[in-house]
DNA sequence: ACCTGAACACCGTTCAAGT
DNA sequence: ACCTGAACACCGTTCAAGT
């Protein structure tokens, strides 16, 4: 006799990921999310095999977001290339910002490399489009890691509080981002 | 009545790390630890207050190691500030992968920035020298955050296998520090 | 077909009792 | 002074029983 669904695989993620915000990543337990759906914890286990798998469903909305964001940064019409990557830079900043946990679930996970590929691939097309434009289509790959690299860093550090001794931040951060977009240039861009 | 102790803080700190690398951040259990150190869990909370403080103590045994490390590379005699700078990010990825776990537990620490102040200066020291003599002494700390964010970033990324589609690692990691060095070195230097 | 309570193994932590 | 077993609260997960 079938009983009707009081949740879904949609609303768990969701959940998931708000109570990751509020809560951190040791406050993510299955059994606060089953209380916030409105089922009991082994509920869950009919959509999902386990705690983990719902954090990398958890890492892979974030991380789809996070693309849509640079998406729409690419998307403004005739950009100068160096603007659009230091505005890349900002909204994945900003980004980090908003969702502090998020990010440090997609930059900085644990054991295991979940992380979908393909999502990770869309995430990192606007990268590597203005990265393309900047270093030439060559360099485009090595130029995007860079770059990525330094963001992923330098927010990472910066969450962990490890700037907290001197120095104006935002300065810093714009330090980074101009002597990057020179190191990655192709003398002629 | 005395009882002979049976283990202490630093023996308990060096099997935690060893636990950490071997079996991860999750197989890191008090437990664990007691058994390899001789003791029975509860005896652990004579010696520290509770499970993160250990955390903290095995990240700020893992930040000295680097640091001398590091240390040793700059201490070499007469050397151009260009390879030195690049000595360091080849010696800092190494450890990385030496000690994967202590290398995240380092620079994607959880929730709460713990990391002592004093052991995080002693181990950017280095870099922070040698980030001068490239940059100039008035940009040195926005330098060296700018090198230490990059190498932070890249490490990071290649362990969580961010990098395994496609492209020579190692030639990515070279020329992020060829680029590096140039975008920090002013034009004089 | 989905939901539930009960149960199990495991973990961090406390505490009174041992020596 | 340090160590221990017992106990508590909590968590992930399984499963038989409900509808």
């Amino acid at each position: 006799m079938p009983t009707p669904e009081r949740t879904s695989l949609p609303d768990i993620v969701r959940v998931a990921g708000e109570l990751l915000e509020s809560e951190g990543l040791q406050g993510l337990t299955m059994q606060a999310v089953a209380e916030r759906v409105g089922v009991r914890a082994p509920s869950l286990y009919k959509r999902l095999r386990n705690r983990e798998e719902l954090l990398a469903l958890v890492q892979d909305a974030a991380v789809q977001d996070l693309g849509m964001r640079l998406d729409a940064v690419v998307r403004e019409p005739d950009q100068d290339p160096r603007c659009a990557l230091g505005e890349l830079a900002r909204t994945a900043r900003q980004f980090a910002h908003e969702r502090p946990a998020g990010f440090r679930l997609i930059f900085a996970p644990g054991a295991e490399g979940r992380l979908n590929p393909s999502s990770l691939a869309a995430a990192s097309a606007s990268v590597v489009r203005v990265a393309g434009q900047l270093a030439g289509d060559q360099h485009a790959l090595e130029a995007a890691r860079t770059v990525t690299a330094w963001i992923n860093g330098f927010v990472s550090m910066e969450l962990a509080g490890a700037f907290h001794l001197g120095g104006d931040v935002n300065q810093a951060f714009e330090f980074g981002i101009a002597r990057l977009t020179e190191a990655i240039a192709r003398p002629g861009e």
